[in-house]
RNA sequence: GGGCCGCUAGCUCAUCAGGUAGAGCAGGAGACUUUUAAUCUCAAGGUGCUGGGUUCGAGUCCCAGGCGGCCUACCA
């Protein structure tokens, strides 16, 4: 419930323009921690923040200061605070300033002594209950500048989350890999299979899509001349939300002139080795109780044979498909008739072997009939050199030696489109502009695409891709 | 989309079998010079998610809807 603003005197007070703060909390400990209990350090800081708790005992008040760094106490005798009595009734939540002297209580507790202070915000809505703090999900999630200050655990997976995309930023850049920003809106969605959002423009008078992946454009862009080139992209897929989706996330892509898949898997081990050692000092990590060792180099597997190892099933791209669909039917897989062997071998995958999977581990060699930018196997006809890293039971990237020429890119798309004519609404469309882009020469190249909202989940220990994302997709909350 | 669960004061939670709602914290008033979830006293605070129904009587039972959580499905 709102309180009124506070009026001392009838007048509404305007809160300063700045505060100059010297010190952290944090650096306040850093710097005075360690002195005596009693002791006194001579020392004058001015630190800024909320106020957390408060413990008003008639001529002493002791305040909890919380700041983004840490908390702070702050020691308020009636003798020193000006303004004792309005020190005394700031409420939990408000935002203040304060000067004086770094020293520590009997009690031992480091404390800033209240000789200055100054109203920086009122928090006129009341605080959660400053001991449980906020556990309802939907409130935490729909305001989450609540959840922010109440919740340690919050604060530190978002740090962790800036941190990540930082790190990955240096890692990337020491290996010459430029950071681009390609478009939003696509007049052709294009570089995944998903459905997209569309939108239009009115003075084009046209639609435009939000893109569900940026590699069509990264790789015009090796086209380019740019031989190594990454974007941390949000991308947009008009499908489902659950602990491990949110209609909008952030995809890093990454394209490498003249490496193939197998430079990319050690790209990626080494990259998520180097954030876990960062973020969570080890390459030997737990995750929701379970230990997870992402020491490279990981297991390489093939697709067909972890489903053949899972199943127990003898198959491959050759086998009738009557048998293949049998097998589906076997599993209560739904079926469709215009599935080749490539998609009904990938449904069974998904539903008998991924889930089985902790991993790490690279899944290798998809069909070539489920992977339209993939290149064909160099060794297997009808399987593509594509990978997909399993971390903890989940897909965090999908890579693979890129298609380059461009007639058969042209033959790939045109069977998409086939199959969105039949009715899959997620199949790719043709990109004319894509294939011109090819016809001026796509040298050998290795693409990748990490979930780095999944890949936050795994380094902050979350099991809900919400704990990752600021402020999460949700329904409105009145209709 | 399906299943299960939840929704009571600003927050965290109670309310045994249907009898017209209760606590802690926050907010208000007061006491208190070393507290740290301070403590103590007092007062206040609720269209019990919404709408129907059953009943003498519904927060409680039934139906529909809303929002959320988990699981499942979908989803590279």
């Amino acid at each position: 419930m709102a309180r009124p603003p506070a009026q001392p005197g009838g007048q509404a007070m305007s809160p300063p323009y700045r505060f100059d703060a010297t010190a952290t909390a944090a650096e306040c400990h850093e710097r005075h921690g360690r002195i005596e209990p009693g002791a006194e350090t001579g020392q004058e800081v001015s630190v800024a923040g909320r106020i957390m708790l408060r413990r008003v005992q008639g001529r002493l008040a002791f305040a909890t200061l919380q700041d983004a760094t840490g908390r702070i106490q702050l020691f308020a005798p009636a003798k020193v605070v000006p303004d004792y009595d309005g020190f005394c009734s700031l409420s939990l939540g408000d935002w203040v300033g304060v000067s004086g002297e770094v020293m520590k209580t009997r009690t031992g507790e480091l404390s800033v002594k209240v000789q200055r202070w100054v109203l920086l915000a009122e928090a006129r809505r009341s605080f959660p209950d400053k001991w449980h703090g906020l556990a309802d999900p939907d409130i935490r999630f729909r305001q989450r500048y609540v959840d922010l200050w109440v919740t340690e655990e919050a604060r530190q997976a978002f740090r962790l989350r800036s941190e990540m995309m930082s790190l990955t930023r240096r890692w990337l850049e020491d290996r010459k890999f430029v950071e681009v920003e390609t478009p939003v809106f696509h007049p052709v969605p294009g570089g995944a299979l998903a459905r997209p959002f569309s939108t239009h423009h009115n003075a084009l008078d046209m639609e435009l899509f939000l893109r569900v992946a940026p590699e069509l454009y990264l790789k015009r862009l090796v086209v380019g001349g740019l031989e190594r080139v990454y974007e941390i992209a949000r991308v947009f897929r008009n499908e489902g939300l659950s602990t491990r989706h949110n209609p909008e996330f952030t995809m890093l892509e990454l394209y490498w002139a003249y490496a193939d898949y197998g430079d990319v898997m050690e790209l990626v081990e080494h990259l998520v080795a180097h954030l876990a050692t960062e973020l969570r000092g080890a390459t030997v990590i737990s995750y929701g109780g379970r230990e997870l060792d992402l020491t490279p180099p990981w297991p390489r597997a093939r697709f067909i044979d972890l489903l053949a190892a899972q199943s127990g099933l003898d198959i491959g791209l050759d086998t009738p498909l009557a048998e293949l669909r049998a097998h589906c039917a076997d599993r209560d897989i739904p079926v469709e008739d215009r599935w080749g062997p490539g998609k009904l071998l990938l449904e069974l995958y998904e539903k008998t072997t991924e889930a089985e999977i902790w991993g790490p581990v690279f899944v290798c060699d998809y069909p070539k009939e489920v992977s339209p930018l993939a290149r064909e196997h160099r060794h297997h006809p009808g399987w593509v050199e594509r990978f997909e890293a399993i971390v903890a039971g989940r897909e965090l990237a999908n890579a693979f030696s890129e298609l380059t020429d461009p007639d058969e890119q042209r033959a790939r798309f045109e069977g998409q489109a086939a199959e969105r004519d039949a009715g899959d609404d997620e199949a790719m469309v043709v990109d004319g502009d894509y294939l011109q882009a090819l016809e001026f020469g796509l040298p050998p190249t290795g693409g990748l695409g990490v979930g780095m909202d999944r890949l936050a989940m795994l380094l902050a220990d979350a099991s809900s891709i919400r704990d990752v994302i600021l402020f999460p997709t949700l329904r409105p909350e009145s209709p």
